[in-house]
DNA sequence: AGATAAGTTGTAATTAAATTACAGAGACGC
DNA sequence: GCGTCTCTGTAATTTAATTACAACTTATCT
């Protein structure tokens, strides 16, 4: 993790005097690579020695090492840092923030994600005989995503967001057939009894869910993510990018499973929809 | 210009001693970044001042200015780059490929998006009588995405993925009424007939697409994403990811625009999910 | 409420690191 | 071959960072 966000994320842990520098620290990080112990702590206003236990309290050797490590943060333009959308922010602000908290939930995800569970689940994908997405609300669209990527895969896919639909196609799922459960909370009840019921005609149950959840509990399988989520916007957005990012690896890794003649085919498909396009050249000189 | 290419261009200039502590850092950069001017001095073999009028040369203020300097030129060669997914890369490589890339193309992304065009945009949404997003293929699960948001806010909206509803939509707009058309590539020939139908039906149309494609061409306000593509995978997939964190923009600045009390709605319209939910506490234990 | 222990912070001493000043060695022109 | 200019190293100096210790604050238990 990134010493910026771990001092963010710690900030709690903290004395009162190494609250004071690193509130100095996160307001002028880039004054503070280029100062010294002593103009930092006169800045905090505190002793040089609160600022040498503050440093090592975030796991660096010393000052110098701290200071290496936030250059390193701050290396990448502002760091992506989960920041929280205020009352008056501008667009420019709000953009900024949604981008950057998007990209931390991203980086957050790719430190979380279970590599040997995504292997798993490529392997028992690549062997369905139908794959059905399963979603409601806002991970309806993710599975309907999910639809549209492996159905060029001209494999059996199917992708209902209606509760029916979904019960009648999991009493009528089989051996062999994989069916993938999308909920960020993992607490749909519907959706739980979805899982059930298809585990229960012998499918494969993969869930992209949080992990110990109710949902979980009834996967064969279970991708989670584990993204910070900005809750006061009441709206899922961070978990549903992940969840689609997902849903890519997942698909590139069926792609790479199924060897170079098969991705020839995708070409294919691409090239099929040429037809309901403008030409590039067309509109472009 | 970074520290590491200064280097690297500058290695004909230097003497023959500061040649060789050059090649000891280019050799192990990130040993060097956390070794004294002692120990990198007897690396390479030469006098601590050697090293020190070499970190001066580069336009660094000394030796530690200089591993700061060196520190950030490291931190920002690997991450979020476009890599390619390859033939033989295994689980790990592709999962962490894709993650970056599509945190690449984010990053790209928060730097073209045009700030004052996203506040028209939310201008726009927050006065229209009624809201719709259309899309086809993959950015239809967009368009679907964009509906959920959009519909908790409690604003009439719609979302089509079918071009004949699409039609007859967009020939019964009025003005007032926003479309939403969203495509990677802005070539969609029946998405481009529905801007076009809307627009001389007095609707406002606002473009998620290609600056400059055909579809812009028929857009009232276009939000143009400039997204790197990995073509290979023959899928949309950072594209996709973009838009969709676009969307999430779109409408933070409509509930930001709509001020507190409207906020409190969307907790009202969170909780009323409670009903169909597992509790919390019924399994966290 | 008072006493004790745990934790926090600062002062002063110590140690480590980096820089400067200076002198010797090597290269080059005259 | 001599003088000059540049390069490089040794030793001294300065600066910065760390440690050790003492004073103080805060919480806890009787």
């Amino acid at each position: 993790m990134n010493v910026l966000e771990k001092i963010i994320n710690s900030v709690n842990s903290f004395s009162k005097s190494e609250r004071k520098v690193a509130d100095v620290i996160l307001a002028n990080p880039q004054t503070t690579i280029h100062s010294s112990i002593a103009a930092l702590a006169k800045m905090a206003d505190v002793s040089e020695p609160t600022v040498n236990r503050f440093c090592r309290r975030l796991d660096t050797k010393g000052f110098p090492d701290f200071k290496l490590h936030l250059a390193q943060s701050l290396a990448n333009g502002t760091p992506y840092v989960n920041r929280h959308v205020e009352e008056d922010d501008g667009p420019e602000a709000y953009t900024a923030k949604i981008f950057e908290s998007t990209m931390a939930a991203l980086d957050a995800a790719r430190q979380n994600v279970d590599i040997l569970t995504i292997n798993r689940a490529v392997d028992v994908l690549t062997q369905a005989k139908k794959i059905s997405f399963f979603g409601l609300g806002a991970s309806a669209s993710v599975a309907h995503d999910a639809q549209n990527k492996f159905f060029r895969f001209n494999v059996p896919v199917v992708c209902f967001d209606d509760i029916v639909m979904q019960r009648m196609s999991a009493i009528n799922s089989a051996e062999g057939d994989v069916v993938v459960c999308i909920s960020h909370t993992g607490r749909t009840k519907n959706l739980c009894d979805i899982a059930a019921i298809a585990r229960e005609n012998d499918a494969t149950v993969i869930g992209i869910t949080a992990y110990d959840s109710p949902l979980a509990k009834e996967c064969t399988l279970v991708l989670s993510l584990d993204v910070p989520e900005d809750t006061d916007m009441y709206m899922p957005m961070a978990s549903r990018v992940a969840q689609l990012v997902l849903i890519d690896i997942l698909a590139t890794g069926f792609t790479l499973r199924r060897g170079t003649k098969f991705r020839e085919n995708l070409k294919k498909v691409k090239d099929s929809l040429r037809g309901s396009r403008f030409d590039k050249k067309d509109f472009q000189n």
